[in-house]
DNA sequence: GCAATCGTTTAGTATTTACAAAACGTTAGT
DNA sequence: ACTAACGTTTTGTAAATACTAAACGATTGC
């Protein structure tokens, strides 16, 4: 049962684990975020995965294919056969920002569709969701080239 | 049994409900949120909103103070006495925004952590770590002025 | 002083969720 | 063809979570 890893290994594992959790997303794709962030050869296999992490290579594979919907992972081609790699997504963390920052953007429509709620009602009231409308509308439009330029800083 | 409320101003607080839900709060938070945008008069007691969502006062008590922490509410003055008043909070979306990218930018120092466990690697098993770090440095440095600045537009 | 009305807190419940174990299909090596 | 090694999918389970109902403390009006 011994795999001799370094205990600060470990941790760092299990701290993006935990950000992860505050972020609202299962830990355990933190943890496979986080082993796929100092693993040294970069890409691993699901059961690489599942021994270097102690769990079940189901929840792995599950967790792998979540981290690829958000953009954070990505399969390569293997170099041994029939066995899938993920490794690290360059870009990922911009992604996964941009990802979050479109469904903030999302809420502009719901907002709109306040505001024509409360067409008739006096000024004073409509404010709260002119506020949300702007604020929305604004983020859509600049915070796309705001990420581009961030990313490549 | 019958509360008159316009079924499109229901849709729209179940809808805002949703999106609660997809950002990983709960979605009683969101419908909470959603009422406190279109009630007529802004400010609404634990009890007004619990009869208006159907919902228990003591969840509404509990998701009212989530809200707060989240900063997308406030108590407000009352002005029946014994009543606690709440209320969209101006600027509660920024607020929150800041407080997430806060989190984001948490990472930064994670990632440093990781750049010291790969220290003695070769360096191109050191870029993801450093990619990500030099991001999150970027989000901690620019975003705080990015937000004011949209906030104010 | 007593009943009524708040909001909070606690206790309880039902749903959801994260995970593991097992079954499965596929491919490669023998 | 048979076995072994993958990853995926399904099924089951334990834990977390969102909610309700009930108990509670505080305050006001009668």
């Amino acid at each position: 049962m011994d795999d001799h890893q370094p205990i600060e290994e470990i941790h760092f594992i299990e701290d993006i684990g935990l950000y992860f959790e505050q972020m609202g997303l299962p830990r355990m794709a933190g943890r496979i975020l986080g082993a796929l962030l100092i693993s040294d050869p970069p890409s691993q296999s699901i059961t690489d995965l599942g021994v270097r992490l102690h769990a079940s290579k189901s929840s792995i594979s599950i967790m792998a294919r979540l981290l690829m919907e958000r953009g954070l992972i990505e399969r390569v081609a293997s170099p041994i056969p029939r066995r899938d790699y993920y490794r690290f997504k360059p870009g990922g963390w911009i992604i996964y920002m941009r990802q979050w920052l479109g469904l903030m953007a999302g809420l502009h429509q719901i907002t709109e569709r306040g505001m024509l709620l409360m067409a008739d009602k006096p000024e004073p009231l409509k404010l709260r969701l002119k506020e949300a409308h702007d604020l929305f509308s604004n983020v859509e439009q600049e915070f796309p080239a705001i990420l581009q330029k961030i990313a490549k800083q």
